[in-house]
DNA sequence: GTAGAAGTTGACACCGGTGTCAGAATCAAG
DNA sequence: CTTGATTCTGACACCGGTGTCAACTTCTAC
């Protein structure tokens, strides 16, 4: 598929799609003329790039990552190195740590929220 | 306390408790010379604005959000408006999602680290 | 009073994913 | 062909919290 409909289907912007290219964490064919054609495990995969962006990883750890996650269609394609292992750990605290802070600021949201509701009752 | 006290207990940098100040997230009466000077409760609403931009609100956001919320002395200093608190919920929603997306993460990264561990044992 | 630590304001820079625009080339359909 | 939609590359800008440096002032303790 092309660039065009792959940004539709994932609602990810044909902007941030070339930018995943450059960065080493998306490929794709090109057609005789030059443009992109993905397969389409790309929506899967762009879909797992924005989590792993919303998670707070940067680029150059996603592309790190990437190679080592066993894709839908089967096996893990590669194993993660004990220096990006430890790296990861790392990560993965930093994610606990965030969800925490999520939790206790929705909680907080939720309060007023409902302070305004029950005032307004 | 001063802000370099301040600074330690909360392990927030001295910059960013004067752009706090700036931004109306936080007050200080001064010394004479114009030093700032926290009150104890300054720590823990430190903590709450820390919280806060870690759940990805924006100063704007947290400095309407902050007066409506009760804060651990007692009452609920405001009641936020209709407008507020549907932006609040908007929050709330973009919170709810970021957290599933971290949870998804988190797990990718346990599959890759436990695959790694698994090798090596 | 004097030295050294700590505080003040202001300005500049960064990061890194994304928006946007320009100018040119490609593709698909008539 | 020709035309209109789509895609290509490259460049510039933004956001917004934070780091850092500079030049000065204030505080604290001797």
């Amino acid at each position: 598929m092309r660039i065009g409909e792959l940004a539709r289907r994932t609602g990810v912007s044909e902007r941030s799609l070339r930018y995943y290219e450059k960065q080493g964490l998306l490929t794709a064919d090109r057609t005789p003329g030059g443009h992109r054609d993905y397969p389409d495990s790309a929506v899967d995969r762009v879909i797992r790039i924005q989590e792993l962006f919303a998670a707070g990883l940067c680029s150059r750890k996603i592309a790190q990552l990437l190679p080592c996650m066993r894709d839908a269609d089967g096996g893990p394609s590669e194993i993660a190195g004990s220096r990006l292992v430890a790296d990861l750990v790392r990560e993965r605290e930093r994610i606990d740590r965030t969800i925490a802070d999520l939790i206790r600021s929705r909680d907080v949201l939720d309060d007023v929220i409902e302070a305004a509701a029950s005032r307004s009752r």
